[in-house]
DNA sequence: CGCAGCCTCAAGCTCAGCTTGAAGGAAAGA
DNA sequence: TCTTTCCTTCAAGCTGAGCTTGAGGCTGCG
């Protein structure tokens, strides 16, 4: 986590990831029998069926699966044959960006890219990574719809960086579009996002005039501390929220 | 729980009032029934039959549970609960002496966040179990300050339930109040919460307005999805808010 | 004695997590 | 173009885990 961005191993794999090789599920399904020798098509698309997965797809219909698409599965196997968690579990540990997978890149045959073993802790720090995504690759890695970025955009959800009168994106933004792709497929269109964008402003607000005082410190130590105590805060806040939201959805749910 | 774990009694919550040397199964499952409300009789002796237990008998055949009996199985119980580990499991879990407390990890005062030592996963189901603790119980567990306690109530953000004149709260009340506790030690007063409080409503509203038809759903099945569509959505805005909260902060950080 | 509480054993039930099969379209090579 | 192989959906079925239920009977205690 300390480990800082420094600039530039970025290049390297925004490049090489340009031809972007995806794979049907025969091929994934092979690479994948070494590790996991119990896997099977049709489990893998018993997966998708629960929500699990969400390949590209051809016109004609085959599955496309992208790197990260794979690398979500191969979470998925392992948290299933060493954590011993149900897909319920697995589900809701991959929604809310908690399947981190520490240790991953393990595998022989490699192909895991190093950024996606940094994205999750990247999007989870107020510290964050200075790594701009062009619109585009974004678009692609998130597979979100044009017209909700756009949305999103509109309603100040996201805002990017103009350079070069192109819009980049930080990790945290595109995690921001992957949720609400997420939330989209649900029914949640981006104009309710409003709401989550207020209190978040809310929120931010009020943890900034507790820490004021602190974070305009000329001296550094005093900073730094205090930047640890925003994302401590950051972090309980968040939740706190989730909880405070569960127990509102209970009373819905009866 | 306890910090200091010496030799005081196991847990101070049923069966310290409870000196008795050895229980019967109905008098266990009783006992039990409130941390877990899904225990009966015909599971505790089905755990029996896997080898989970193996109490003593009376002449007569009728099982008496120790003390320790009971702890064992309450260690089952939470594993199964808590951890989703299969039964199968457990058991070796158990025979390889690796039976922990997981409270064991508070150590240290202080320096442990409450995210830190959150059960990574159990427990914020929107479906959750029904068990009960009383003010008091919570107040011991979480250390939280009573003061802070009746703020909490007074702005809506706990409730409790009233129950022949006194309040018991579930688990996610009692973690809410541990949330607000750590928030408390920055200087995030119960007032505050109000803010967390009601952006919460609104987007447990917005989730309700989406999923109303479902939920309202006189067909079971359509119903069970619609609330495991509420846990995934849940799970997903959870993790968005938490990401336009850090986002936020990052501008206020510098 | 009476009756609640406990016993065993067998059968059954539900649900997760797949597998199988039928019917057919898509992609790739000869 | 034709053939083969791979892929698609959808519905039905299977297997094992984790209990529950019921029948028939014994235990323990006031």
């Amino acid at each position: 986590m300390a480990t800082d961005q420094t600039s530039v191993p970025q290049n390297a794999e925004i490049d090489d990831a340009r031809p972007q090789k995806s794979m049907t599920i025969g091929a994934v399904c092979k690479g994948l029998a070494q590790e996991f020798p119990d896997i099977s098509i049709s489990k893998i698309r018993y997966l998708e069926d629960q929500k699990l997965l969400n390949p590209r797809r051809t016109p004609g219909g085959y599955r496309l699966y992208s790197a990260s698409d794979v690398v979500r599965l191969r979470t998925i196997l392992r948290l299933q044959r060493d954590e011993f968690l149900p897909l319920r579990v697995i589900r809701q540990e991959l929604a809310s960006g908690r399947a981190g997978d520490p240790d991953a890149a393990v595998a022989t045959d490699g192909h895991v890219s190093v950024v996606d073993k940094r994205k999750r802790r990247a999007s989870v720090s107020v510290q964050g990574g200075g790594a701009l995504y062009a619109l585009e690759d974004v678009l692609e890695e998130t597979r979100a719809n044009p017209e909700l970025v756009k949305e999103l955009a509109d309603y100040g959800v996201i805002k990017g960086e103009l350079r070069g009168g192109l819009h980049y994106y930080d990790e945290t933004e595109r995690e921001i579009i992957r949720a609400a792709t997420e939330l989209a497929r649900y029914g949640v269109g981006g104009r309710n996002l409003r709401v989550f964008r207020s209190s978040a402003d809310r929120e931010a607000a009020l943890l900034q005039q507790i820490l004021a005082p602190a974070l305009r410190s000329r001296n550094p130590e005093r900073r730094k501390q205090a930047l640890e105590a925003l994302e401590n805060l950051a972090a309980v806040a968040s939740h706190l929220k989730h909880l405070l939201l569960i127990r509102d959805l209970r009373k819905i749910a009866g």
